[in-house]
DNA sequence: CCCCTCTGTGTAAACGATTACATATTCGGG
DNA sequence: CCCGAATATGTAATCGTTTACACAGAGGGG
């Protein structure tokens, strides 16, 4: 491995040279920084990521603590992530951790060291837990419970959107509208239901307990829910799923009970994946910006890091936005195709 | 921030005897280990990884190059490449890169000193970009076109696959059967097309060029290029879609023509994504075990590290398993439902 | 009783970079 | 002609570890 004295040597310079050449520092003469510059590239010269941290106590890596989920959401955040690290010349640290207390704070002390700072993704409401992270290094909450002025934390407007939802159903006249939910330890999930909750109160409607069944956010729970619905002996009219593929899973199981939708029953979806179009019918649904979410994220990581964590923490959301499809009902009012880069981008295999 | 020697001080010791305890290597006292580990615990001391990657030449990172891909496989295969990393000890540096030469070599080159190797995912056919890659430390190919002797790979067997689903199709009765393809320049796409016409030659079926069409594996390629072949004078009775995503999209455009599947067009994708039984008809598609190969990716690498890259290279592929559901025509004979872990797990957002 | 081995510990030299400080040269102004 | 500032470069300390080597004491075999 060619190190920053070899380079020196063959140049003919010393290594501080090198080291202000390479780092843009110090003042250096044009012929020598051509000269630099040329060696280096001919002999692949790399400086050792692992020294540089050690003398200037930064290694330019962000660590992310995903929890133990799947889907296209986990890779488009990361996607928004990427993104804006890369433009700033960071690195991503990814390792998943199971959302509880004991989990994550191995987790964030096996990076420490490794990264300077972290977003933690954990959806799991559980105790106290995040309260005393570690938290020598600056870290950002997402899509977790705020936990106030201690730390940075960024979540998605869920009972807003759920909220806007159910009033959109019941502005076509339901009023007897299922949720299926999310799990109840999964802060997403919990103010989904808030706000379907708060959207049946304002319509004036007494919320029906057989009207809110369990779910998991995945495509089985979806069906298994809308199945249960369809046998109550007063059955609902809409059904909102606290995500799309538990949607899904509730169009497919209303497709085989031979139930019409919309005509017998509205179904809504929330995050808006790109498969909800192309749903049969068209999935209405609650567009989340999910590379934005990542994006924000980072950014938010990287001003507390620039300001050494000292900085006043922010408690950010981003907002989502009600895409109205054929599945409850109302005319399709197709939104704009998503941007352009999203459309040429391959989903490879 | 606390280091070793501090810990030492504290613990009136040498550095020496306490990063032997920390590490397991020389012979140190029972009492002297438990004050040590007493000390260091309660100074919530952990070691600068910075510092001991630089005497080591150790990182127990291993890089990942994606490229500028989305979808459900990109967070499998990375859930795949985690557990296997996270089981050996080993983090893992995410990075996406354009797929062409000059994009790969600068992350590479990016990652040099951070991580012990590469997992390289670069579908792009590309010229023999790869060929001459950094290559002082261990790489694996994933996904892309494998390099004989001088590179590690892990491909899917994508012909074989495509070429079993089209003989399915064939022995249900098809002689028309189109394609829609994936990007000319992605190999796993190129060698479905193979699989393609490999079967139909086999079935004695002259390939008929109108009905191969051109694709990019998302949605809204499969809903045009369905709507070309419902076009066509003489429409094929069968559409192989290069993976589930244009499947689904094509499904879409068939539906909102009125045309019967499988009745009048047999419809079948490549992937198996969770989502694929839920679509209407349920969807015939190749599955793919995404996780295992992320899995297998990083057993390769690390592999590669502990024989320091001087081992005989290998050349691996993962097996793909017909799985046929109502949308090809066929009684449906559904799989055993997936691993429990995968129910259980929550698809949070 | 001596020597050898084994155990337990400390000392100090690496590892590869950055950077404060020192030094050498040049240049311009008084 | 001299002095100070500016420019260009080199020297060496430093970051936090690991580990080769040294050393001290204990125990056992001859």
């Amino acid at each position: 491995m060619v190190t920053i004295k070899d380079v020196a040597r063959e140049a003919k310079v010393s290594v501080a040279t090198v080291s202000r050449v390479l780092n843009g520092s110090g003042p250096v003469s044009d012929e020598t920084r051509r000269l630099i510059r040329e060696v280096a590239g001919r002999m692949r010269y790399v400086p050792h990521s692992g020294a540089r941290s050690l003398i200037t106590s930064k290694t330019e890596t962000l660590g992310v603590l995903l929890p133990d989920l799947y889907g296209e959401f986990f890779s488009e955040v990361i996607r928004g992530m990427d993104d804006t690290a890369q433009r700033n010349n960071f690195h991503l640290l990814i390792s998943r951790a199971y959302a509880d207390r004991h989990g994550i704070e191995t987790a964030i002390k096996a990076m420490r060291g490794r990264v300077d700072g972290v977003v933690v993704m954990s959806p799991d409401l559980d105790e106290k837990s995040l309260l005393n992270l570690p938290s020598t290094i600056p870290v950002v909450l997402l899509c977790s419970v705020p936990r106030g002025n201690e730390i940075d934390s960024l979540t998605i407007t869920n009972s807003r959107g759920a909220r806007e939802m159910v009033a959109h159903l019941v502005s076509l006249g339901h009023r007897r509208i299922a949720i299926i939910k999310g799990s109840a330890r999964n802060y997403d999930a919990a103010e989904r239901l808030r706000g379907y909750r708060m959207a049946l109160r304002e319509a004036g409607i007494t919320p029906d307990p057989y009207l809110e069944r369990e779910g998991d956010f995945t495509e089985a729970a979806g069906y298994a829910a809308a199945l249960k619905l369809l046998a109550l002996a007063d059955r609902p009219t809409a059904i909102f799923a606290a995500n799309d593929s538990m949607a899904i899973g509730a169009l497919s199981a209303l497709r085989e009970s031979g139930v019409e939708v919309p005509e017998e029953m509205a179904v809504a979806g929330f995050d808006d994946i790109p498969l909800a179009r192309y749903m049969d019918p068209p999935l209405s649904s609650v567009h989340v910006p999910i590379h934005e979410l990542g994006a924000k994220a980072v950014e938010l990581l990287l001003h507390g890091i620039t300001h050494k964590n000292d900085h006043t923490r922010r408690r950010e959301r981003v907002s989502t936005e009600l895409v109205i499809r054929r599945s409850t009902g109302a005319e399709p009012v197709e939104r704009p195709p998503p941007p352009t880069t999203l459309n040429k981008v391959m989903a490879a295999i």
